[in-house]
DNA sequence: AGCCGGTTGTATAACGTTGTAAAAGCCTGC
DNA sequence: GCAGGCTTTTACAACGTTATACAACCGGCT
């Protein structure tokens, strides 16, 4: 382990001159400079990234917390965040949470503060009440549906019109029973499921009901929870001739469910899934599903942390709404399109 | 910014005894240790992580670089090493260097040293030469097919035994003409390309031939290379009866191209991926895979890079060998199974 | 020659932590 | 009442870096 002292030593500079050197400070006479150089090549001296952050009190790392990286959608999302980190010369430190409360909370509480500059995440279970009591001071900029009163930058999609615009294009396709599977138990009594909301309001403005048997709720957002939530729809009543699931992994699930049940897509039940990953163009029936603008999403997250961490932004909290566009597959218009 | 010298001033103490405090060291009489806890609390003190790592020249921090977090398969990887290495209180920094041999450099001759204590390295590109000729002395462990001439541990199922596993399989159900896709360019030259070189011996053992016009290279490993190569196989002459496909994504690519020239799977055409990520299994035809053992591989590879780091491991590079095993599925044996 | 402004290099003190070694306190047994 | 052996607490020096403040130098000008 060679250090600037070591270095300077071998120089017969001081410790400072190196550092300048290193730093590329601009008041070094070039043959200086190059002498330091030569030491610092003939040792083959490394800064200690560790002891400048404690010097600075800045690490120049990120934390990004997602619920799960098997679900395609956050996988791509942490990709595009690293890509938008580097872009700022920061690394991005990643968690999943598995979208359990305690996981959460414990990273917002910042279990690694010191650590990482600053936390980018991505809630399930959290709630506000977790947020206000945070005592954690570092930055943090919060991802996706959940909605907060709590004073945090937000950066997520307009998710009731985005709902909207899938259950539209349904309804214009002329589907009159429409299902929405992926509902979390609790949310009655949260405000927060504005999917669930978007496809309420669309269905109400369409004149069609919003029949409870129409929505089945999931433990996980997996491609196994699509599956046994088509199922239990299909055992439930009469069948429905169209499905907006939570999510693309749910309507994979739901694909699934629909094929061993001999039943066609789009002639009998049209799909629309939502996050389009890359998964959801090759399914056998190409899904329907409403795309986020991920590169934008992680952009901002970023920009938004940044942004924080050099100060340069205000107190307010800021709320972002990147883009978001259906893209029509064969799971509702069939090869037809 | 509380620190030890604040909580031992309230507490009128010296800033060893916070520190042994905070440290659960044993010789502190119950009294002290409450006085000083009272302390911390009031003040809400957190301990530095960067000068505790300073200090002890450990970060706890290991690096994960795979080619890319979009592919399911080190989606899932990373799951998998971000909970085992959770389990030796580590923390995982996540790079992926998009398969590109300069970002694989950057990575292992470790740009972020100081930062993480150890690397885990999948890579694509990389040459042996570019790891004799790394300088960072940080203990790197090497993830998956490609095989070095250098001193590493390295962590890998038999490539070679669980390619011929899958041909195998392909054989016995009656195939006489079987493909592999996903090759490299230049696997002419490397050495390295096992599950290839499985496919070829299975099928001399098996006394087919191994025509040249039925490998077919892809740029990538993605979905739409898998899709592509397959459409070039078809292209180029009499039709395989079977696909061996270097990974899940290319053998979902491969189900797309055929379900678009409206072959069967499998009464045309089999297919054999290999990963067995979570789609696969809800693929429309549920896809036959070889599945490696991902929680040995994670387990594994981060059990040798915590030995390395305690100084516990011998010289010696080690070789570990992670199960893995052949998951049947319609893809190869229809809905029959 | 002496002075002055600007440049270039250096000594020292932090940043917050832990390891070492020594000091202080407390018994016990004579 | 005090030596001797514990246990508990403390002072101080690192770890490797950068910021601050200052010293040294170098021309060019009076």
């Amino acid at each position: 382990m060679v250090s600037l002292k070591d270095v300077a030593q071998r120089a017969g500079v001081s410790i400072k001159t190196v550092s300048n050197v290193v730093n590329g400070y601009q008041h070094v006479t070039p043959a200086m400079r190059e002498r330091v150089q030569r030491a610092i090549d003939e040792l083959g001296y490394r800064p200690n990234l560790t002891a400048r952050h404690l010097r600075k009190g800045r690490t120049g790392i990120i934390a990004l917390a997602v619920p799960e990286l098997g679900n395609p959608y956050f996988a791509e999302l942490a990709g595009a965040v690293i890509d938008a980190a580097a872009r700022h010369d920061y690394t991005v430190l990643l968690d999943h949470t598995g979208g359990r409360r305690d996981q959460e909370l414990l990273v917002c509480q910042g279990f690694r503060a010191h650590v990482m500059d600053g936390l980018i995440l991505s809630p399930i279970e959290l709630e506000s009440e977790d947020l206000l009591a945070r005592t954690d001071t570092s930055p943090l900029v919060l991802l996706g549906e959940r909605e907060y009163d709590a004073p945090y930058d937000h950066i997520a999609i307009d998710n009731v019109a985005a709902a909207r615009l899938a259950v539209r294009h349904l309804v214009d396709t002329g589907r009159r029973r429409i299902a929405f599977l992926g509902a979390r138990e609790e949310s009655a009594r949260r405000p927060a499921h504005l999917r669930l909301r978007g496809w309420r309001e669309e269905l109400a403005a369409a004149g069609l009901p919003a029949d409870d048997a129409l929505v089945i709720a999931t433990e996980a957002y997996g491609r196994e929870d699509g599956a046994r939530a088509m199922a239990a729809l299909l055992d439930r009543g009469p069948h429905p001739d169209a499905v907006f699931a939570y999510n693309d992994t749910i309507a994979v699930g739901a694909l699934r469910t629909l094929a061993d049940r001999g039943l066609r897509v789009p002639e009998d039940v049209a799909v629309v899934g939502f996050d389009n990953i890359d998964e959801s163009r090759f399914a056998h029936t190409p899904l329907t599903t409403v795309a986020p603008d991920k590169e934008a999403i992680a952009r901002l997250a970023v920009d938004c942390l940044v942004d924080r961490l050099a100060g340069t932004a205000g107190t307010e909290p800021r709320r972002a709404r990147p883009g978001h566009r259906l893209v029509v597959r064969d799971s509702t218009v069939g090869r037809s399109r």
